[in-house]
DNA sequence: TGCGCGGCCTGGACGTGGTCCATTTCACGA
DNA sequence: TCGTGAAATGGACCACGTCCAGGCCGCGCA
């Protein structure tokens, strides 16, 4: 799991135990946490993380690109630590969950240069809604 | 621009001078205002609006299907009158502006069923972002 | 046209997610 | 081991959105 720690220390980042509580948190795939979710999993680790800490960190491994932020519901965002292999999301309206799903093609190559405006595009996010095989057995 | 209330109001919509006035709000293309902004724009024509009159009757527009809610930014969620022809969205990182585009090709199809995982899929939305010409030129 | 009723509007309290900031703590190089 | 500046704290504050009790009013009916 220290991968991510330690390319974040060679990149100048102090070592901190509440920064190393955070990153521990996020390990692991498929992991779609909140910040309010990963305050909660990082105090039972460090009992005296305070939430402030939690938004900073998370802000700085956004920044860095180890980590990212995807907003699926206008509510909280939630924090994604598989940020170096491209992929999409799949969203349950009824749930929330969240799956990791790769589609055919580039996304970015389906938009021709007459519909960009000028805008020197960087990035983009596809994300498929629908109901998940529980929910929709609830329903 | 009375398409969309004649269209409410065909399906049992009470019409009332403040639904009226969020209609008029929202006529237009390329229109994407946050709640707080079409509540602005409305109470300039009708000063009495309450706040909750807006959120309320946006919510309903969106129940029924004649409004699109977004949500690009993790902020404010935006509204957009242009719900009868699908379309995607290209956002500016830096100042926030919204156009849409039409990409080619159909993004649902480019998710295969192995990756759907069971999931009900109703629909898709893709963001686009970068920078837009006078941010860029700005940079 | 006038009446009545049920849906609509109001405004203010409340909730959640997120940011800010002065102060204290502490990681790390010398 | 010490000094320094970056990082952490925690509590106030802000933005966006929701809820609710009470009053208002659009619209169908006579």
């Amino acid at each position: 799991m220290s991968d991510l720690l330690e390319r974040l220390r060679t990149r100048g980042w102090r070592l901190t135990a509440q920064r190393r509580v955070v990153a521990q948190v996020l390990d692991g795939d498929h992991v779609h946490f909140t910040a309010d979710e990963v305050h909660a999993r990082a105090v039972e680790l460090l009992p005296e993380i305070s939430r402030a800490t939690v938004y900073n960190t998370l802000g700085e491994m956004v920044g860095l690109g180890e980590v990212l932020e995807v907003s699926t519901d206008g509510r909280a965002k939630r924090y994604d630590p598989n940020a170096h292999h491209a992929h999409q999301h799949l969203v349950c309206q009824s749930c929330g969950t969240i799956r990791d799903v790769h589609p055919l093609g580039d996304p970015l190559g389906a938009l021709p240069t007459a519909e960009r405006f000028g805008f020197a595009i960087s990035g983009v996010e596809v994300t498929y809604r629908g109901l998940c095989p529980d929910c929709a057995a609830k329903a």
